[in-house]
DNA sequence: CCTTTTACATTAGTTTTTCTAATGATCCAT
DNA sequence: ATGGATCATTAGAAAAACTAATGTAAAAGG
């Protein structure tokens, strides 16, 4: 009665078809949603739609026993040609571009303080995706496009197109082991500090700038031994050894679980912060899309849960919330 | 680092490769969308989903001028290939089958003086799919597949496995022009029935029973014509010729315009009522269930729009809302 | 030149589709 | 029979796709 051709494809839901497909490889929806990493509701629904879309059953359900009937089986092969045909023309376009694997590079000691204990609940999250993590020191640019994206720890303006969100921000406080401040000399205020040993890293931290802002003056910040790595000074703190200037997010892991404690509340707001950067042109790909919305959310609510802890153990400093060391 | 192997295949977004390779069959966004049905926003979203997935552009856009680049070129033939053979699969599959074309059975009567005026915005809110409607009264047997779906009057209950939903209820109550009316003997209530012409159909509709459930005795129901059709009665009616028992839903477009109206407000609820019925294994094709949702909605809608023009006419004779005869 | 037109890009918000979790039904093996 | 495995169904949540409005840039027309 009313016309409308329209020149185009007639193409049954494309979705659809790839659950199929893969079901009918499988002969399993069950197989079939563990291959395409979802649930096996999921692949009955797509294989129903194509279903109601042709107008034919395609398998045969007897209960446990799944076969393609006649009508799948004409389907099945010139479908799976059909994908194949898209894998190898898509593999054409760039090769060497793996959409599953994203690499990361990111400083050692970050890695070791926060990033690896979280990065399971990436993959949890997004199975599909294979992190391929580098923790190391050497500066890596970015823009020559050896990985996908970064954490940086910096001023947050680096040259280049450069997609860069803040992470976290920065705090520096000391720390000391419980055992110390319970029996080594007294570590109420800032000014307590000249009776003990101050540990230091080579790096962004700087006693002096610290005990500026405290407003202390008068004690010798060239004692101490000064040691390679942020996290070694921390172990050292941990073990007794002195009191050492703490990064808040390199400290949280070891706050809580009591092997490190603040004497005093008052720290100084570091200068840097944490930054994920990514080359633009890589920015908006789905893998590194999604890593990027990932360590933003687990930042956020880690920050909001460790304050809470924090706060738990300065109330009580006797039990902390962990095993400990 | 975690590593997660997954045997299945790893396919581009389906979808965006559909928008991609319409587009680069138009060189244009703006045409492609008009092909698929959809915006050229659409398009322009799915084709970056698919370059960022890619991770690499796959046309040269120059203000107005678009061409395929490298990429592009590299992957249009083999996603076409690949198109066509899901296309030459899908239709071995069920040849005859055509998952835009809706075959529709309803009774001319229905067909005239009420499907047809709604079909253009069925047509309008799914381009995609051309009805073709038979209207005839040669009783269609649904479960032979002749036709998608129909429209039935009666009782509701058809042998067959069958989807049944209610469409409409029929009310049966007299009509007659509005010249009849004023200028004719005196019509105020069903006993002056006594001095019309009374019209008769010879379907479903019987002045006896109306007669009876009004509570008027005594009137001859054989006098008058009796016509073939239910719209030649009605259009009958409408030339003054007399008054005719009207089914509601055929009459009401004859109301709505003021060609025909009811001398009394008393109406016989008929015992039959319309369906749209399809065969359960059609019933859940997406161009049925189309049409069951959109022809369930209009005539909901059109209720309550006709009783509001109707409640209109019968406060002010006078100035019937549309053109009239 | 300047203006208008044409076409793609972008944004925010809505709609539609897809997916999940829970549960049910069925078959098979023990 | 009973338990385990598998697909189906449902309602609701999450994600994807789409639209409308608007922006931007290049080409075409005066």
């Amino acid at each position: 009665m009313i016309h409308e051709t329209g020149p185009g494809r007639r193409l049954p839901p494309l979705n659809a078809l790839r659950s199929f497909e893969a079901a009918a490889r499988h002969l399993s929806f069950t197989r079939a949603a563990v291959e395409l990493h979802v649930t096996q509701a999921a692949i009955s629904h797509q294989v129903r739609v194509l279903e109601d879309h042709l107008g034919v059953r395609l398998f045969r359900r007897r209960g446990r026993a799944l076969s393609l009937n006649e009508a799948g089986q004409a389907l099945l092969p010139g479908l799976q040609e059909a994908f194949d045909r898209i894998e190898e023309s898509a593999k054409k376009v760039h090769p060497g571009h793996d959409e599953r694997v994203l690499t990361v590079t990111v400083q050692p000691s970050f890695a070791g303080a926060w990033l690896i204990s979280r990065l399971p609940r990436f993959a949890e999250r997004h199975p599909g995706i294979d992190v391929k993590l580098s923790a190391s020191h050497d500066r890596v640019d970015l823009m020559r496009g050896d990985f996908d994206v970064g954490v940086r720890f910096g001023p947050g303006a680096w040259p280049g197109e450069l997609r860069v969100d803040r992470l976290m921000d920065e705090d520096l406080f000391p720390v000391c082991s419980p055992a110390l401040l319970e029996r080594g000399p007294p570590l109420e205020r800032p000014e307590d500090l000249r009776y003990h040993t101050l540990l230091h890293d080579d790096h962004v931290v700087d006693w002096r700038m610290w005990l500026l802002a405290a407003g202390v003056s008068g004690i010798d910040t060239a004692r101490g031994p000064m040691l390679n790595f942020s996290d070694l000074v921390l172990q050292s703190a941990a073990a007794g050894h002195g009191v050492a200037l703490a990064r808040s997010v390199l400290a949280a892991r070891y706050l809580a679980s009591g092997e490190l404690v603040r004497p005093f509340e008052f720290s100084l707001p570091g200068k840097y912060a944490y930054y994920v950067v990514s080359a633009a042109a890589k920015a908006n790909q789905p893998k590194v899309r999604k890593f990027r919305e990932w360590i933003l959310e687990v930042s956020r609510e880690d920050a909001v849960h460790e304050a809470a802890v924090v706060d738990a153990l300065r109330a009580d400093p006797a039990t902390p919330r962990d095993g400990g060391k």
